[in-house]
Formats: structure tokens, sequence, C-alpha cells
DNA sequence: CCCATTTCAGCTATACTGATATGA
DNA sequence: CTCATATCAGTAGAGCTGAAATGG
């Protein structure tokens, strides 16, 4: 039998980037879940954030703003029309687009979003200071910015 | 036309959880990047890691020591063997399991894989101090060991 | 009988590629 | 003709669930 504790692989335990996926994964999962509870998943709400802060835009538009693939954008935007949260419209002055607008039910379900996001993030950084989560926050960003990929 | 820099919604871009998701999302690839160059992922050096630092194991002990799913070990036992690296064989002393032993082949790849893989954190966190490192660590640490699921 | 181990078959959310039809 | 847009079809790695076969 194996009664040894659960151990990790130092190699593993110690790897940054393993450690950067644990967390991520795990703040994944608790955001997941707190958009599960309205029946949406990241995208949804990504959307809805952008309709919401840049205004109505074409598919292509959303799809630089969100960073969600023009190809994974279609399934998404149907979802959340069947919903009534957005409405898609051919755009008059380019027939080639689509001008997405966020429909007023859109505009209360990301209020609701929004609050069940920041209990979200707050139960997450919860071991965390204030100071500690600015701290880890800024690390994070200079780590991002430093990117050549 | 969208001339627009691509923004992203104040939203998206100041929720920890997708902080974390993008630095995590980061240095996922650049690890798998490195892996890749050897045909392997991040399952198969989970694997080999844990058979060179606690030896030979049954695969529900490889499961329990990396984390990797029982269902999805499988496969990736499957391609290790294929390369060499690993071997099944059936458990005299318990006909259910099977014991899995890393090869000197294995070894070998091993050692490879971790200076590519030591190249590749390097490149990640160049943009950190070797203080800022360390504390980024330690916070994600702490993060974790906070975790109520 | 119940429990553990391995394997198989499937699903989910996300990231990503390529092809196609339509229109600018 | 070339380029942009939206859509469709498909792939991939990873996390996860449930069921079946075999054996303790």
């Amino acid at each position: 039998m194996d009664n040894d504790p659960a151990r990790l692989p130092e190699r593993l335990r110690t790897m940054p980037s393993r450690l950067l996926a644990q967390a991520a994964g795990y703040a994944q999962r608790t955001s997941a879940d707190a958009l599960a509870a309205f029946g949406l998943r990241q995208h949804h709400y990504a959307l809805l954030a952008a309709l919401t802060e840049f205004g109505p835009a074409s598919q292509s538009a959303l799809s630089d703003r969100t960073g969600i693939y023009r190809s994974d954008l279609v399934g998404a935007l149907n979802e959340l029309t069947e919903r009534g949260l957005v409405a898609r419209s051919p755009d008059p002055d380019d027939r080639r687009r689509n001008v997405v607008n966020i429909s007023t039910a859109g505009r209360q379900q990301l209020r609701r979003l929004d609050t069940a996001l920041r209990h979200a993030q707050e139960q997450l950084l919860a071991p965390l200071s204030g100071p500690d989560r600015q701290r880890l926050l800024d690390l994070l960003g200079r780590l991002l910015a430093g990117r050549d990929h």
C-alpha cells in the first residue's frame, strides 16, 4: 500500500510555471463557479464587459477587445443572444459586419455578475493583506510586460 | 475600421483571476514549447520527475504524486513506453497493479528536459529581480495555502 | 460481499488553425 | 484581385466523470 503522504516531486513543487498554473487554475475555478451560478462562462462575461465599456461593436472588434478568437466568438454570442443579453444586427455601413449591442437585460445581468465576481476575487485573495495583493498584481503585471511571445 | 489600440475592458484588465490566468498561460506556453522540442508534454515531464525522485510506483501512486488523473495517466504512460522512457510491468505482489519504472534513456531524457525547462523559467522570470521572483513565489504559495476548494 | 486498480469512453472550457462564402 | 468579416469544422492539452473488468 502507499501510505506516503501525497508528496509532489520537488521539480514540480518548485517550478514557477507550475505554481502559476496551480494558482491560476484555482482562481479560474473560483470565478467560473461564480459565473456558472448564472449559467454563463468567462467568455460571456468578457463580451458583456466589452460591450458596456466600449459600446456596440462588430465581432471583429469584440475579438480584439476581449482576446476571444473570432471562431469562438460566434458560439458565445449565439448563447448571449438566446438569453436576450445581446442583439446582433447587420451593419448598414458595411454589410459584411454585424453590430452587436448589449440589451437592458444584459446590463442588469452584468451588474449581477460583477457582484458575484467581486465576492469570488475577495475569497480568492483572502489569504493576502491589502499591500500583498497589490504586490502580487504588480509582479504579475511586470512579468507580463516583459513577454517576448 | 477599428484603429483603436486593442484596449481591454477595465473589468478584465484589473481582475486578479484574469491576470493570473494570463501570466499562467504565458508561463505554460513557455514551458510547453520547451518540452515540445522533445515531442513531450507536461504530463510526461511530471511522470518522469516523480519516477526519478520517488522510484518505481504503481499508476495509482503516480496519480497521487503528480496530480494527473488515473484516466489520463494511461495515455501518457503509453506514450512514454513507446519512446522507451519508462516500462510497465505487472506487480507480482498485487496483480491488479502495474509497476512503472523509468529507464536509463528516461533518466537521460529527464536531464535534457530539466535543462530546457530551466532556460524557459529563466526567460519567463527575466523581468523580475531575484528578490522579486522570491516574493512572487511566496505570494502564490500563500494564495494556494489558503484555499478552501 | 465490498474495495482497489487499471482502462476505456466520454464531456467540458479554453486556445488555436484552416477553409469557405460574402462583401468592400 | 485582394483584403476583411463572419461562420463552420476541426484539433489539442488539460481537467474531470462514470463505468467496466480484474483482482484483493
